[in-house]
RNA sequence: GGCGGUGUAGCUCAGUGGCAGAGCAGAGGAAUCAUAAUCCUUUUGUCGGGGGUUCAACUCCCUCCACCGCCA
């Protein structure tokens, strides 16, 4: 193991995406990562990018009318922006579409066919257009079979490529046994295991350029083009010298911690395992799938609304916020919840109240007392005073934060540094300043104020990663210079230079109110919710045609335990609905209720079964409850409004 | 249906075969340097239910319930 050196890596994202807080966040924990391992002066690499072909990328582009290159040359933009105002301090940026990934591509590809690794086959079955693979009927959704298929499923009998994928299933068994950090947290190490119980296929690593045109050509049959999933994991080696730069590979990879998401666990603990032996390269030391960020219980998704924009959050209260509640609110690997309200009683407590209003009252006397000069104080007390002890849990600090990022637990690391701000504030209660200040002998006034800042000092270093820009603006504050903080700065005390003058700053967290009734009053206090809800006009609201209907039959979808198909009787005109309630109501406790439906929606096939339709029902959280009339024999077919 | 996980204070979560914990929230008090911030004290627990092993179980075993994940 090369000991000190740290090579991090995130998925690349998909250029096509919106820039989303999951991106947000995987990237930004990377950058926190690679900054404390810059911290502690190992030689640190953080690699991100952009993976650029692939059938979406081709549609969007002919939708737009321009080749697919100029494209995604605007669409990578968005990434590449939103990184550098979240501070994110990559070391490359690799692009799936240039020349020193796409030929390192083919000269894997190609190595691989000549050492028959990769073989020519028929395939005849079903292609799933929309994720681009290849499925079987059990995959169809339900409702759906070979006879009945979705429009994005076709049936497809073609010659492809394929990787000997399953040749390795053995080995890449053993291996994951033999190396319990391979893939953390274990719980995904037990998922991948359980995935591989059954018989791994070959992966089909080509598509005919009849169907699809974006991507890398295979360099031995120029009829196709490379599997959008072999061309981007590869990014993680061709970025880092591959077959290009023998040194520079040799001294970042393997790489340390390879961050994805957990939705893309198989293509990362297996397809990527199975390729790197193939082609005799070194496995990463560790692949970490982090959690998602709920909308307070609820996923966050593009349908409902509920998604979180990081920037807004950046704007009102700073990118150093938003980094530091990121950080500090996940347990890594699990999900976690991102509220308004969990936030900004996070951002009170810890960064206003403790350590915002820390600085201020230990800067606000240097600045009375001191004459705006860092304090002249002696050494570091003994052992046994409050002085000592203080720095004693500033150091307990330092070492958890270190073993905590060590461990993908940074949330735990930040908690450490939390515990030692609040010790901080006991001390200043312990020596009471403001009565020190008022004796003759100004010295123990001094020697107080000194040693807070030296508590500050090493705190700031420590939460630089978290909050480059911020803990910056405090280390310039209290005197501590404008360099970045190193290892020194956490283990010695008495850097703060006695004598040197000091600028009097602006407060670095301000205290936010918690969310008050709007302005405009709301219907209703959706604290949990994030979502800023967009006022429409009373026409708006009145495109949807809502009625009042009977439900006259009901019965399960086959195959669906959420489904329900409802009969209904909407003033006389009989129509069928799919209602997604069938965990909260059976069949019979529906019938006969008198419900409110939307009557001009779209048409939509729901497994296999129309729907014209949608009712109206409130939920929360699990729970939901149909919306129906108040009064007794009210006619069905009535407007609501 | 198969495999795995989780269930601890109002909330988010630590935790260990030997006296149930932290942060936030709540209550009371002190202090007045500070961003109505800080500090001290403090309430609440069938540790999901039931059974078993043990001198001793929140912890180990069995079982049931609830929720979640992966696979089907």
């Amino acid at each position: 193991m090369k000991k000190d050196s740290f090579y991090v890596t995130t998925p690349i994202y998909y250029v096509n995406d919106k820039p989303h807080i999951g991106h947000a966040y995987t990237t930004m924990l990377a950058d926190m990562l690679a900054r404390s391992h810059r911290l502690l002066g190992h030689d640190t690499w953080f690699l991100t990018g952009t993976d650029e072909h692939g059938q979406k990328v081709q549609e969007a582009a002919d939708k737009r009318g321009v080749p697919p290159q100029e494209h995604v040359d605007t669409m990578v933009k968005r990434f590449e922006e939103l990184w550098e105002r979240l501070e994110i301090t990559h070391d490359d940026f690799i692009r799936t579409t240039e020349t020193r990934h796409t030929k390192i591509v083919q000269e894997i590809l190609q190595d691989l066919y000549d050492r028959g690794e990769i073989y020519q086959a028929e395939y005849d079955g079903l292609y799933d257009v929309r994720s681009e693979t290849f499925i079987t009927e059990k995959d169809l959704p339900e409702g759906f079979s070979a006879e009945n298929l979705p429009d994005h499923v076709k049936v497809i009998q073609e010659t492809n490529y394929f990787f000997k994928m399953s040749k390795y299933q053995e080995w890449l068994i053993s291996y994951i046994e033999e190396n319990p950090e391979f893939i953390q947290p274990d719980f995904r190490r037990n998922e991948t295991l359980g995935f591989l119980r059954k018989d791994l296929s070959d992966l089909c690593i080509s598509r005919p350029k009849s169907r699809l045109s974006w991507g890398i050509e295979l360099p031995f049959d120029d009829e196709y083009v490379t599997y959008v999933w072999f061309d981007a994991l590869v990014n993680y080696i061709s970025a880092v010298g591959y077959r290009s730069d023998d040194e520079m590979f040799a001294r970042r990879w393997p790489a340390q911690v390879q961050l994805i998401g957990k939705d893309i666990l198989t293509t990362h603990t297996v397809y990527w395992p199975t390729m790197l032996k193939a082609m005799g390269v070194a496995m990463p030391q560790t692949i970490f799938a982090h959690g998602w960020w709920l909308s307070g219980k609820d996923k966050m998704s593009k349908s409902t609304g509920n998604v979180v924009n990081p920037l807004e959050y950046a704007e009102r209260f700073g990118v150093d916020a938003l980094r530091y509640f990121l950080v500090a609110e996940m347990s890594l690997g699990q999900d976690a919840s991102f509220t308004e309200e969990v936030f900004i009683k996070r951002y009170n407590s810890d960064l206003a109240n403790d350590l915002g209003n820390l600085t201020s009252r230990v800067l606000k006397m240097v600045h009375t007392h001191c004459d705006s000069k860092v304090p002249v104080a002696s050494a570091l007390p003994a052992e046994g005073t409050p002085e000592a002890d203080l720095w004693n849990h500033v150091q307990t600090a330092v070492s958890e934060m270190s073993r905590q990022v060590e461990n993908m637990r940074p949330d735990l690391g930040v908690a450490a540094v939390m515990t030692a701000i609040r010790e901080a504030n006991k001390y200043i209660g312990v020596r009471a300043p403001w009565k020190q200040a008022k004796d003759e002998n100004l010295q123990p006034l001094y020697e107080t104020l000194y040693v807070s800042m030296e508590a500050l000092r090493v705190c700031a270093a420590l939460l630089y990663p978290v909050m480059p820009a911020k803990m910056m603006a405090l280390r310039t504050q209290i005197g501590a210079g404008v360099d970045e903080p190193n290892v020194d700065d956490l283990k010695v005390f008495g850097k703060l230079v006695e004598g040197a003058s000091l600028e009097e700053g602006e407060g670095l967290f301000p205290r936010h109110q918690k969310p008050k009734a709007a302005p405009q009053p709301k219907p209703s206090k959706k604290a949990a919710n994030v979502v800023t809800v967009e006022e429409i006009a009373i026409e708006d609201f009145f495109k949807a045609q809502l009625k009042t209907a009977k439900v006259l039959e009901a019965v399960a979808v086959e195959g669906a335990d959420k489904l329900l198909t409802l009969q209904l009787d909407v003033g006389g005109e009989q129509r069928q609905i799919i209602a997604g309630i069938a965990k909260h109501y059976t069949p019979e406790q529906v019938i006969g209720k008198m419900i409110i439906i939307v009557t001009n929606l779209k048409p939509a096939v729901i497994r296999g079964v129309e729907s014209r339709g949608m009712l109206l029902a409130a939920s929360k959280g699990k729970k939901l409850t149909l919306v129906t009339v108040d009064a007794e024999d009210f006619p069905s077919g009535a407007k609501v409004g």
